[in-house]
RNA sequence: GCCGAGGUGGCGGAAUCGGCAGACGCAACGGACUUAAAAUCCGUUGAGGCGUAAGCCUCGUGCGGGUUCAAUUCCCGCCCUCGGCACCA
């Protein structure tokens, strides 16, 4: 019976002691950089979907190390941020204290022991001041290159954290982190300008070797749009309303102008009679929240301002009106209204009794009819097709303009929190907006218990004298500290770049050392944060590429999302009790078998159904491993061998494609193979426990040392040499007969279609099928299928 | 609405380049061991049908077509589920 709470605790203390997953950072020869996205602390404990994420990447390095790679594998944690915050406030505990306990369980209880080859020398900690000093450091340096701004705009305010949030961080109009519905708010905040990236960060990722969801997901939130500028000049004013569309080719159509309700134009246009309802109307949107607004359900309204742009083609009186469907982020905030052949404005002039210009060919009754097609009532470009139109727009006249509209926003980065790293700006009276000096880093955030948050729109560290002034570096007068800290996903945007130098007390990165380890070979983890960390992360190195300081603009050279995983057929929630807490399991089945069991539940990169009853079958599994331990050494028999080669290839197919599962099924079908064998030779099960390592690390190293193998078992490597034995494997040919599949036959490797001919026909029950019926085609394929056409009877 | 991924037994899931569908595991059923149970081990297990039996036949990968000697895999048209985006002009 294999005792593995023993031998679990002996392995655990061995890596402990010996630290055999240690990285020369200098020097190693052959450098693989596995990373895998670190953890928030939380007081909870990490869960079992981590768990998911870091044994499934963990399985990966080791592969990696049995190819004789130099892995690094590296881990920290993400401890400042809303996450921990609201933890350390929902308890009433001061985030400073409870962060470093958390920080410990998880180190201690958890990751220490699930056996993954971490290098803990590089452990970081993004709420140490050693490492927010060189995140205030980058804020400098994307401030310098011009790429950190400050500036009024709307912002999204969640009403429960109290603070504002980038916009990747609202989902469907709510707070990512609480659920809370989004406010729109006009407050004056940090940015950093990741548009500017927009077309590059879209254009890289055909160079990368990322899931395709991931990249989706990228794509379609980056929402690159090609589409033209028009210019309709306002009536008796020398102004211009600039409207963007996809769909230029149905200029003529146009029947009325659309405005955003916050466009600052209507202030200027709005006629006298028409004032005071459309300040009525003003009132009305801002009533609405967001997501009120933009449900795509709601009926449309506007008013008429009283004011008439020109057709820029037709010279045509147009009536300018502001609706609510128009938004002011977006485009030039302006639309035109082309009724007959878009949905909303076909709605819009319904409702308000608009004129209804057709300029498509379509019939009367398709109306709105959307699609491209011939141009029709358009002047001289009556006839034209749709895409010609579009394509030539920006040289058939000088009010049509080319532009790209990116769906993409500006990473709004002040949080209005207090566990954060600070912004390193001061506010001088006389110097305006002044950077903290590099040597006066880092702003240490001030120790403090008040430190909650107000919803004043200001942060807690507002109140706290002692850090609020300073003395402005450039003129020696009093300077107010920016108050705010940056967001927790600016923290994660660059730990990777720490991991390669955690102590160096001069530099944020050695750059030798990145040179050797960078950019990351293997990146795991989720793709909930497709738009949000990793999109930050690509945007940061692109931008301390360009400054100079990184050598490559993509930090993630292969990134591999994995799915999520479900408890019993239903999603786990504290509210429903179902969750998972792994430790549990470290007791009652042991590491290797919860590992084993996470990895062979379902395919990785598309998630699993954690049962109970399965994991009772790999503890089961990892006990008849234990037993091969047990039978007499001696020559193994060809069929063990041959079956061993096979299955060598199937678990490496495993590993190279991430699909974990089928080859811990081909070590099953092994293991249960070899129960009939007589003997087997010590070498034949050491390979076993090699293959088997990358998922159960400790019952691996137990057999290895058991037959006198040194060090960790990784060091060895991957078996190789069993190929011999699968050439004298016999041929199993199916026999197919029009098609279908009618029985089999046994026979050496590499046959002609004449000898396999000659067993079919030595088979009655084969040759029974064509009594009296000529053959008249024969497919052979080598090893694999024969399938004998018959001519009719 | 648009974009993407997917749909395979009672269940989780395999099938690498168009070549034996259902690997591996769970559950279920039958058996061995046991005073009994648990644990463990062995066997059966897609559906329907034929046969005393060895065995055999038909159908079967969301639905409907097509290409092919051969389709879970390729093509066309639908349905459904999940993920992303969404009054985006």
């Amino acid at each position: 019976m294999y005792d593995f709470r023993a031998i679990e605790k002996k392995w655990q203390d061995i890596y402990a002691a010996e630290e055999p997953f240690r990285i020369d950072l200098e020097g190693a020869k052959k450098p693989f950089y596995n990373l895998m996205m670190f953890p928030y602390p939380s007081a909870s404990g990490l869960h079992i979907g981590n768990m998911f994420s870091f044994i499934g990447s963990d399985v990966y390095g080791r592969y990696m190390k049995l190819l004789g790679y130099d892995v690094f594998e590296p881990i920290g944690f993400d401890a400042f941020g809303i996450h921990s915050e609201n933890y350390a406030l929902k308890t009433g505990r001061h985030p400073a204290e409870l962060t470093p306990e958390s920080i410990r369980f998880f180190r201690e209880e958890q990751l220490k022991k699930i056996g993954a080859i971490y290098d803990w020398r590089s452990e970081v900690n993004t709420s140490a001041p050693e490492y927010y000093r060189w995140t205030q450091w980058i804020f400098l340096k994307l401030f310098e290159a011009g790429l950190a701004e400050k500036r009024e705009s709307e912002v999204n305010w969640c009403p429960s954290c109290k603070t504002v949030l980038a916009d990747e961080q609202v989902i469907e109009g709510q707070c990512e982190r609480c659920n809370a519905t989004i406010v729109k708010k006009t407050m004056s905040q940090w940015f950093f300008k990741i548009t500017k990236y927009a077309d590059r960060l879209l254009e890289n990722l055909e160079k990368i070797d990322w899931t395709e969801i991931t990249k989706n997901i990228q794509k379609s939130w980056i929402g690159r749009s090609k589409g033209t500028t028009i210019s309709f000049p306002i009536e008796s004013t020398d102004e211009q309303i600039e409207v963007f569309t996809t769909r230029a080719d149905t200029v003529f159509g146009v029947t009325f102008l659309t405005l955003a309700p916050e466009h600052p134009l209507v202030e200027r246009i709005v006629q006298e009679e028409r004032r005071e309802a459309y300040q009525e109307f003003l009132s009305q949107v801002a009533k609405m929240d967001d997501a009120t607004r933009t449900s795509i359900s709601r009926s449309k309204t506007g008013i008429f301002t009283g004011a008439y742009a020109r057709h820029p083609f037709t010279n045509e009186k147009i009536p300018i009106w502001v609706g609510d469907y128009v938004l002011y982020a977006y485009g030039t905030g302006a639309v035109m209204g082309v009724p007959a052949h878009d949905e909303r404005d076909f709605l819009f002039a319904k409702k308000y009794d608009l004129t209804i210009r057709k300029v498509i060919a379509c019939s009367d009754d398709q109306l709105p009819y959307t699609e491209k097609g011939e141009m029709v009532h358009s002047g001289e470009y009556s006839g034209w097709a749709s895409e010609r139109f579009i394509s030539q727009a920006e040289t058939l006249a000088p009010f049509l303009k080319s532009k790209v509209q990116y769906h993409l926003h500006d990473w709004c980065l002040s949080r209005q929190r207090y566990w954060g790293p600070p912004i390193p700006m001061l506010y001088c009276e006389n110097c305006g907006t002044v950077p903290v000096p590099e040597k006066d880093l880092p702003v240490l955030l001030p120790v403090t218990d008040d430190y909650i948050p107000d919803g004043s729109g200001l942060s807690p560290l507002a109140r706290h004298e002692a850090f609020l002034w300073a003395t402005c570096p450039v003129c020696g007068g009093k300077a107010r500290r920016e108050t705010d800290v940056s967001d927790n996903f600016f923290d994660s945007a660059w730990y990777f770049l720490r991991y390669v130098s955690p102590d160096d007390s001069k530099k944020a990165f050695n750059s030798e050392r990145v040179q050797k380890w960078l950019p990351v070979d293997m990146y795991v983890g989720g793709n909930e944060h497709a738009n949000l960390h990793l999109m930050y992360a690509r945007f940061i190195t692109m931008a301390l590429h360009d400054i100079g300081l990184l050598p490559f603009e993509e930090p993630f050279t292969k990134f591999r999302g994995h799915g999520m995983i479900i408890k019993d057929g239903q999603k786990m929630s504290k509210s429903k009790g179902n969750t998972v807490n792994p430790n549990d399991y470290f007791e009652t089945h042991g590491v290797d078998t919860l590992r084993t069991y996470l990895m062979f539940m379902g395919n990785f990169l598309e998630g699993g159904d954690f049962r109970e009853s399965g994991l009772d079958a790999v503890k089961r599994f990892i006990g008849r491993v234990w037993d091969l331990t047990a039978l007499p050494s001696g020559p193994s028999s060809l069929k063990a061998k041959i079956k061993m080669a096979e299955t060598i290839k199937r678990v490496q197919f495993a590993f190279e494609n991430i699909k974990y599962n089928t080859g811990v099924a081909a070590l099953m079908e092994l293991v249960n193979s070899l129960q009939d064998e007589q003997a087997l030779e010590p070498s034949l099960i050491v390979d076993i426990a090699r293959l088997l390592a990358p998922y159960a690390p400790f019952i691996s190293e137990e057999i290895h040392a058991m037959y006198g193998g040194k060090g960790t078992i990784l060091n060895t490597r991957f078996p190789t040499g069993y190929d011999v034995y699968l050439e004298q494997a016999l041929a199993e040919i199916p026999v197919q007969i029009n098609g279908k599949l009618r029985g089999k036959i046994t026979i050496a490797q590499n046959a002609t279609q004449e000898q396999v001919m000659e067993k079919v026909l030595e088979d009655g029950r084969l040759t029974a099928y064509f009594q009296g019926r000529e053959v008249k085609k024969v497919i052979y394929l080598q090893d694999k299928i024969i399938n004998l056409i018959l001519g009719s009877m």
